[in-house]
Formats: structure tokens, C-alpha cells, sequence
DNA sequence: TAGACACTTTACCAATCGATTATATAACTA
DNA sequence: TAGTTATATAATCGATTGGTAAAGTGTCTA
């Protein structure tokens, strides 16, 4: 049997995310770019496994690497997570405080214009 | 070596989403509650691979399960794509068009009250 | 030019994932 | 009660994941 891993956008992005060691790394990138050794100080997991990390979220378009001496100081970019909130925009309503029917009703109309 | 799988609600909320089959058999449930066979008929894969998928799903609560006969209805909650929202809005300026410095000076300013 | 430093790549391992087939269970129906 | 329908569980399989240790690759520095 032959498998392959899910390649579109948002699923690409959404497996990114499902790790908290990574989702750590995006929080420290927002202040700003940071070397390899810096992202991976307060883990308690060898370089590798964070060089991995980081090459994960490469692939999925968070993080992008540049090059300056001997360090490939890595920085955000956030542009996928814009995919995921607009995805999500589709079920916010369920989450929402319970909708009344008439506003309910009112909001499938608008969205068949 | 002994490995876990991230049982945190963001993790789980985050792989749950990160699989195509998934996502539409969420999709497809926004339109009102589903039985398992009824969720089945669009996908060209056996019944017991879209249990599995939609036991991830009840797993990380996106999916309820009722009963009724020999039927197992299956209907949308949308509560944990709510946490999902609000991790993502603190990279929602990230990915916004560009902030001139003073409007992000202002930004930081006020997240430090 | 020889280290040292900052990574990256490779080979490996066990756990998890996504699918399958086969079997079991539970509820209706003739 | 026997059969059918709806679904779940178990066993299995190969791919992928998340980690490791060890070796390789650039780039600065003495």
C-alpha cells in the first residue's frame, strides 16, 4: 500500500502547529530572529531534533532562514496562519454565542447571495 | 526511546484539523447532524478508516456522538476551534498588512498594561 | 592552517498514523 | 428466530514522526 503525507496548504500548516515544542519556537520568533542555538537554549532536546523542528515549519511556509556567518538566523512569517483563520471564519458561528433562529435564518440568507 | 503523543487541547485540536478527510467530514457536518454511513458515502474509503477518523475527531472534541436505533448520529462541535482562534490571534498582526513603527510601538505599549 | 563554533545531514529506532480485511456487536425486520 | 443493516473493534501493514548519536559542512579566529 502506498501513502503519501497531505501536501495542500492548510493541512501542511495545521500538522506544523499540532506540536507544542513547535508552536514554542513560533512564540519566541515573535520577538524578533533568532539563531539556531537561541531557539533551541530552552529545550531540553539536541540540536537535531530542533534543526527537524525548524525544517518542519520551513516546509510549511512559517519560518523562513537566512544567512549571515556561520549563523542561519531564522524569523516568522505568519502569512499561513492567515489561511487557518479564514478556514476557520466558515465554523465560527457554531462556536459563538447560540444564535437566536431569526438571526440564524438571516445569516444563511446573506450567505447565498 | 519512549515517545507520547501531545495530549494538550491545541496539540490535539491541531491534528485533528491537519487531515483532509477530516476536515470535510467537519465540513459536512455543518449542514446538520450525519450518520456514520451517511458521513461515508462521499469518500472512496472503507467504513473503518472513517470511524477512525471520526473517533480523532470526538477525541479532540470536535465531533459528538448520539444514538438513536441502530443509527450513531454524528453532530459538529465547534467549541475547540475557539482556542484555535485565540492562539492565532496573537500572530494575527504578524500576518496583517505591515504596521508603521509608531502603530507598533502603541500595539506593544498597550499588550504590557 | 588548525581548531572551534554553528549548524546540517545521515542512519537509526520506536511510536503513531492512515489505511485495509476480517470479525464482532447491536438494533431493527420479516 | 434468522437475517439484514449500521457500526465498532482487532489485527495487520507500510509510511511518517520525533527523537537520538555520529559524522559532515561552512565560517570565523588564533
Amino acid at each position: 500500500m502506498v501513502k503519501y503525507m497531505s501536501t495542500d496548504v492548510l493541512s501542511k500548516t495545521f500538522a506544523a502547529l499540532a506540536d507544542p515544542t513547535r508552536r514554542a519556537i513560533l512564540s519566541r520568533l515573535t520577538s524578533g530572529e533568532a539563531s539556531v542555538s537561541e531557539i533551541a537554549k530552552p529545550f531540553s532536546m539536541t540540536m537535531p531534533a530542533i534543526s527537524k523542528h525548524l525544517k518542519v515549519l520551513e516546509s510549511a511556509g512559517l519560518v523562513a532562514r537566512s544567512k549571515s556567518a556561520q549563523w542561519r538566523p531564522r524569523k516568522l512569517n505568519a502569512a499561513p496562519m492567515k489561511e487557518i483563520s479564514e478556514w476557520l471564519d466558515q465554523y465560527r458561528q457554531h462556536w459563538e454565542e447560540r444564535l437566536d433562529r431569526l438571526d440564524l435564518y438571516l445569516t444563511k440568507l446573506q450567505q447565498n447571495d
